[in-house]
RNA sequence: CGGGGCGUAGCGCAGCCCGGUAGCGCGCCUGCUUUGGGAGCAGGAUGUCGGAGGUUCAAAUCCUCUCGCCCCGACCA
């Protein structure tokens, strides 16, 4: 295609609203713009990006023996309501009523209407197993949109659904599933990690988060060097050997810590270590039960492990209204001592604390030398804070590494939450009704996009990997005499004839504008026709990542940008 | 939701404290010259100063309200 003929308005200079990379370049390279906040169009250079990712993850969908079909975008309440899911999503699910006063919400995701079609279309166990994917936009109405396409509140998801006649069944598809998400991820030409990710209430490890290594993720895992473990910090074990200490017991004492509620506050005027101090957590469920939650004053919390815990579904920290009522102090002031009235959950790393430092229950008032089973009981001992780079891996003793990462894919064994909760069943050979076990799979796609930017980019653009490159060459012709013209218009045409996809900058710009739009859209090839070269009979092949240029003769051009395309176009390896 | 910041030409910004008829760079238009890494010269166009209300002889500037956007945080006691 021919610049005067596609859309493509680049940006000189960095637009103010983006603050990573890959959104500054999506935005200067003219890929995208906003429309408000969390919500963007995609330009045609943008969104041949998006199709061509679209493309790969069909192929490798239809691979693992997914079939493709498409779902509404506003889904019925009723369904929500039937699945338990209306109640809970909260302020995410944006909801919104028809001119009949009917209530619906924007799909931020398609169990309950996927799961509704099973159970009206599918009667037999011969049926199975079943798993159907849609490429869609979904609506999550995020507290906080940020980084461009990264975390928007509209966004394009490939989103899969399977289901089996049995656990087994489903572990198969959830294993096609997986292995399909390598090769999607490879194919893009992305760093990434598949890590073992949180199943909130359904319980085993068949859960994973796909996860492109970039320093802006949002995420934090932890892994060991030999790569046998890999997992979001949320989830990781920690590993324990805490005994008791034999630390004699000293007298337990009270001190006045006027105005300080943190643990930062507390070490500094006491002049102790964070590793002095427990800290009391007191947590709301959902029945509105409360539970103080012990946790050295170095460790961090880990709710998603607390909850498990407890098999909860929601867990909140205290309201100051409850907290006074509960400890009889405001916020800040939590101890465990005389806390009889709520169940007391303690950390491992408690169990080895002697003559700690807790809050005193009081305002300004932390107590010293105060130790579990003389000073107070704990119910339960658990791991329930979270795991820390440096720590030994649950898999062996290489210390743990951590690292950011993007989520781009999640791959999840769903059991029968919702075939339960929807009554999506089959008969078996014996006539009998069982539920379908299902597993869903998700793929961020415009933030594969984005992800993508974050690994393959330097000062002057992208630098795209050639599957999902918008175009594998710019040509560029830098000279307006007609031989050069000729030249270019010639070659256009027999790449054009190749099933090349080429990027003809035939604006009427300086060079210097040529070559720094075209390294900003990042094609992975530049073709430069000049006079300067044609008169030794030559045009200039550059290629973008490296930088490394070629002058060769015009009727060798197309047999080496052929043959450099074919060669990396081909599957990466998996690092 | 809490805190902070920003809305002025297509884009990036100054002007606001201290009120007095709106500016810079890039881009855009015209002409000439240039033409292998964001050209030079000359000329030109462009603004509901986010919106509403108020104070004032006079408001981009001060006050009130409101809308939008960005960043940080969202309870770790």
């Amino acid at each position: 295609m021919r610049t005067s003929q596609v859309f493509i308005p680049t940006l000189r200079e960095d637009p103010g609203e983006a603050e990573i990379v890959s959104h500054r370049l999506m935005l200067r390279a003219g890929l995208i713009r906003k429309v408000a906040s969390g919500l963007y169009t995609y330009l045609p250079l943008g969104l041949r990006v998006i199709r061509k990712i679209e493309r790969i993850i069909r192929e490798e969908m239809e691979n693992g023996g997914a079939q493709e079909l498409l779902m509404p975008i506003l889904s019925p309440a009723e369904l929500w309501q039937e699945s338990g899911r209306w109640g809970v999503y909260g302020k995410e699910l944006l909801r919104c009523r028809d001119r009949h006063e009917r209530e619906f919400c924007l799909g931020p995701t398609h169990e309950e209407i996927i799961t509704d079609l099973f159970r009206r279309e599918v009667r037999s166990y011969r049926q199975l197993p079943l798993n159907c994917f849609q490429i869609q936009t979904k609506f999550r109405d995020e507290i906080r949109p940020r980084f461009g396409l990264m975390r928007g509140r509209e966004f394009i998801m490939k989103d899969a659904y399977s289901f089996d006649l049995d656990e087994e069944g489903a572990k198969r598809n959830y294993q096609k599933m997986y292995d399909a998400y390598e090769r999607i991820f490879t194919r893009c030409g992305l760093q990434f990690r598949a890590v073992q990710a949180d199943n909130g209430m359904i319980g085993g490890n068949m859960s994973h988060e796909f996860m492109v290594l970039a320093d802006t993720g949002e995420e934090t895992i932890l892994y060991d060097e030999h790569g046998t473990f890999a997992t979001n910090v949320e989830l990781a074990e920690v590993q324990t050997s805490e005994q008791e200490s034999t630390v004699p017991y000293q007298p337990q004492y009270r001190v006045q810590t006027p105005g300080t509620k943190t643990v930062e506050e507390v070490c500094n005027y006491l002049g102790v270590a964070p590793n002095q101090l427990v800290k009391t957590l007191l947590y709301q469920t959902e029945a509105n039960n409360v539970i103080a939650v012990l946790i050295r004053g170095d460790h961090e919390a880990n709710e998603i492990k607390i909850r498990r815990m407890l098999g909860v579904a929601e867990l909140t920290l205290a309201d100051p209204e409850t907290v006074q009522t509960v400890s009889s102090a405001p916020v800040g002031f939590a101890g465990p001592v005389g806390l009889t009235n709520v169940p007391i959950l303690a950390d491992h790393a408690i169990r080895g604390m002697r003559n700690f430092i807790v809050g005193g229950n009081d305002q300004d008032i932390h107590l010293r030398d105060v130790n579990w089973g003389r000073d107070f009981q704990i119910e339960t001992f658990a791991d329930i804070r979270k795991a820390q780079a440096g720590g030994p891996s649950p898999s062996g003793d290489a210390p743990l590494l951590s690292a950011k990462g993007i989520e781009v894919g999640h791959v999840f064994l769903l059991g029968t939450k919702y075939s339960q909760a929807m009554g999506a069943t089959y008969l078996d050979p014996q006539g009998k009704d069982r539920l379908a076990i299902m597993g869903c799979y998700g793929i961020g796609i415009g933030r594969t996009a984005a992800a993508c930017i974050e690994q393959h980019h330097d000062h002057r653009g992208i630098t795209w990997p050639v599957p999902i490159a918008p175009f594998h060459i710019h040509l560029i012709s830098v000279s307006a005499s007609d031989n050069a013209l000729k030249t270019t218009q010639d070659l256009y045409t027999s790449l054009v004839q190749s099933d090349i996809e080429v990027l003809w900058d035939d604006r009427d710009e300086r060079a210097g504008v040529k070559f720094n739009d075209a390294d900003l859209i990042g094609a992975p090839l530049q073709i430069v026709i000049g006079d300067k070269g044609l008169t030794k009979g030559t045009i200039d092949v550059k290629v973008r990542k490296t930088g490394e240029r070629s002058q060769l003769p015009p009727q060798d051009i197309l047999p080496f940008v052929s043959k450099w395309l074919a060669e990396h176009s081909s599957l990466l390896r998996p690092q």
